[in-house]
DNA sequence: GTAATATCGGACCTGAGAGGTCGGACTTCC
DNA sequence: GGAAGTCCGACCTCTCAGGTCCGATATTAC
């Protein structure tokens, strides 16, 4: 139903708080899940998955933990959300691969990708530094532009 | 994963065949599904529920079958996914009932939901005769432009 | 060197819900 | 009035997200 997953959920908390946290230090996964009620083990899955994507560093050892690889500017939801649940596919006919029984008989599936260009370009416009440093919502941006519809 | 559900999919679908026959008659829901591989049952369902929500029409008996209840340009898709999945919401701790365990702890709350609005705009925009006469994408439709953010 | 504390990576379990099915009620045509 | 054809609501099944467990590896403190 549109929603998308814990795990993203958990991901972009972890974001938030090792944005907020900046260059002081980094946390082990054992802290952000303390801190947000979270099963440690699938924290530490979720914080291992954003290291194999690049969005994280980590440093193993008795005073270890995560930190952001790159200004929190530099990263958005949307690469988090891919990063944790896979490319962002709103319909069951992602692209080439076609594992939807009606593939040949589907009469929106081209209306349908313009919308998930729309979606993926409102993940995009969010970034990590927005999330954690809260441009409170009386700011409303101008205007969304994009050019790439 | 920010997927649609196959119901959805299939009233899309719906949709735009009962947008493409106009007012020449209604379309059975057998005449549907067969149409497109869909399980009889299953899309009857999803017409039926349609139905209550008031985007299409029905009539029973021998020569029953279904119809939009309006015209297509005023129904959106953000409409009928809604109409089939409920409310869209991207993070579970859906505004006032929070069954969410992190809603105390939750620091990325507001500003997705922030992004849910975003979504849900770029649903909005896309119009059922959209979906049915398709302005093929070669028209980019100069940008896109919504005040709502 | 050893113990403590981290990150890693896989296999495993479980409950909710999406996807699909069945039988009954209703309406129209002959 | 009966048969054909439809809508309609309750029921079932099976996938998979969410969560758990365990062992391996790496780093640091003592």
């Amino acid at each position: 139903m549109l929603r998308l997953s814990k795990k993203a959920d958990y991901a972009l908390m972890a974001m938030k708080h090792l944005a907020l946290r900046g260059d002081r230090g980094s946390s082990s996964a054992r802290e952000i899940a303390e801190q947000y009620d979270i099963p440690i083990e699938l924290m530490a899955k979720v914080l291992q998955r954003l290291v194999q994507r690049g969005l994280l560093a980590s440093h193993q050892g008795t005073r270890g933990g995560y930190q952001l690889s790159r200004q929190p500017r530099l990263m958005t939801v949307a690469d988090v959300i891919q990063a944790i649940d896979g490319p962002v596919t709103v319909t069951a006919c992602s692209s080439d691969d076609s594992q939807c029984d009606q593939y040949a008989k589907c009469n929106v599936r081209d209306p349908l990708w313009r919308v998930r260009e729309r979606i993926l370009a409102a993940l995009g416009e969010c970034t990590i530094a927005e999330l954690a440093f809260d441009p409170p919502q009386a700011a409303p941006r101008a205007a969304v532009l994009h050019t790439n519809l």
